[in-house]
DNA sequence: GGATCAAACCAATCGTTCATTGGTTTGATT
DNA sequence: AATCAAACCAATGAACGATTGGTTTGATCC
């Protein structure tokens, strides 16, 4: 109990002594993978506290906007889900792979044209190295992840809300089901330097601040893609 | 049952006696107010026919777009709902008009595009009929509607989910805001004429199966738009 | 008296279970 | 060949209980 507890541990005020508890979980990696937090009772009985001070806690910790809360689902580090999420779930049953890739060879030029137009010197040094990273990725998975980093940053720096929103749903859609093994295989080392070097022309082109040339670029990504990921359709359907 | 009905009822095939009793349900207000019909279950036994018949009637309204089903909800009258409406409702408050015609300019071009590919004489057809509802309308008000209708029937024909999406999203923002009044004072006799005229192209290419006109005729339709919606927004903003 | 805690209750959410419903196949009947 | 009856599958929804954050109350300890 903290009422048997020695003076000179007590400098501290009990806020302040559960808050940084707390914070020190959520800053470290020490949470699953979905980031969720534990409940307030278990937090309470681990840290020795009532729960009214874990709560209070859990108030700053939220207006800093390093957690969210909400009734009945839990405690999570980080920021609450975009509701574009939602939708996205919604829709995805039935929405096949070749449609999806329809829509982002419809959206995604017209995200670079915008992004040439906008992006400041910082914006193309964030891009450059999202490129790199994916180049040095060693899995395919891996390599995966920030090649879908690179084209969301490209649909921020754009600039434009409902555009975004309009990425998003398609991105949720594409990561969030059963053809991600088909992707997968249309991912071999070859096509993986053809990649790198269709991203390089695109940043070049955003860097020179040339819409148009962007766009293209950007659609020639989209159908080699596209094209990849017919054939290993047809492979193995 | 069918097998002791006199010989003289039985000129029509079975499966279009039920389809015409299924049809009449549907025509007719008999439904509950969420548009339910029976269960395929219950019309096969309240028509005295086998539930294969009851379901191939039901094909034929589906595809007539009369109906729509979905396995373990029902089967229901009218178009299936879109969950679009909320997430547009909840984005729209941090939407300028600018920026949603920007987004239009993006999108809509491209949704000409698989319109002229896909689009059969029928829909041509419909296509054409609401241009000259557009033509015809009396008040500025009207005009704008049968615009709005106009735009949504080319992005349902091209058929693709995610972009139909996209723009149901753009469409809600545009029309459930503050800005309303601006674009109608956009819209004078003088631009509604040039609009009808921009109409035409966009149907005639989407009719000569031309997707690049189509869309290079849509993207100036959308610029004279926006131009019109500055313009108006200088005057008075 | 102020701070803290324990307990109890409310409301939202999730997982489970079970009935319902459209989707599909099979074999019998006419 | 067309139709039907039956059985099964898969997805959905309603109902229930357990869990969790949100809130109040009264006791306890400086």
């Amino acid at each position: 109990m903290l009422h048997n507890r020695p003076r000179d541990l007590q400098e501290t005020s009990e806020p302040n002594r559960v808050l940084q508890a707390i914070r020190q979980i959520v800053s470290e990696g020490l949470l699953p993978s979905d980031g969720r937090l534990p409940t307030e009772r278990h937090l309470a009985a681990e840290l020795e506290a009532g729960r009214a001070s874990v709560r209070r806690a859990l108030d700053t910790l939220e207006a800093e906007g390093l957690i969210w809360r909400k009734q009945g689902k839990g405690t999570f580090a980080g920021q609450p889900p975009d509701p574009t999420e939602e939708l996205a779930a919604q829709i995805a049953s039935d929405v096949d792979p070749l449609s999806a890739m329809e829509a982002r060879l419809c959206i995604e030029p017209a995200l670079a044209d915008l992004c040439a137009r906008r992006a400041t010197a910082d914006d193309v040094a964030r891009l450059r190295k999202l490129a790199e990273r994916t180049h040095d990725a060693e899995g395919s998975d891996s390599a995966e992840l920030w090649d879908g980093a690179l084209h969301r940053a490209i649909a921020r720096i754009a600039g434009n809300r409902l555009m975004l929103t309009a990425f998003t749903l398609i991105d949720e859609v594409r990561m969030g089901d059963d053809w991600q093994e088909k992707r997968h295989r249309a991912r071999t080392p070859e096509t993986r330097a053809f990649y790198d070097a269709q991203h390089q022309k695109i940043i070049e082109a955003i860097d020179a601040r040339n819409g148009p040339a962007a766009a293209n670029a950007m659609r020639k990504h989209l159908e080699t893609l596209f094209d990849n990921l017919r054939k290993s359709m047809e492979d193995r359907p």
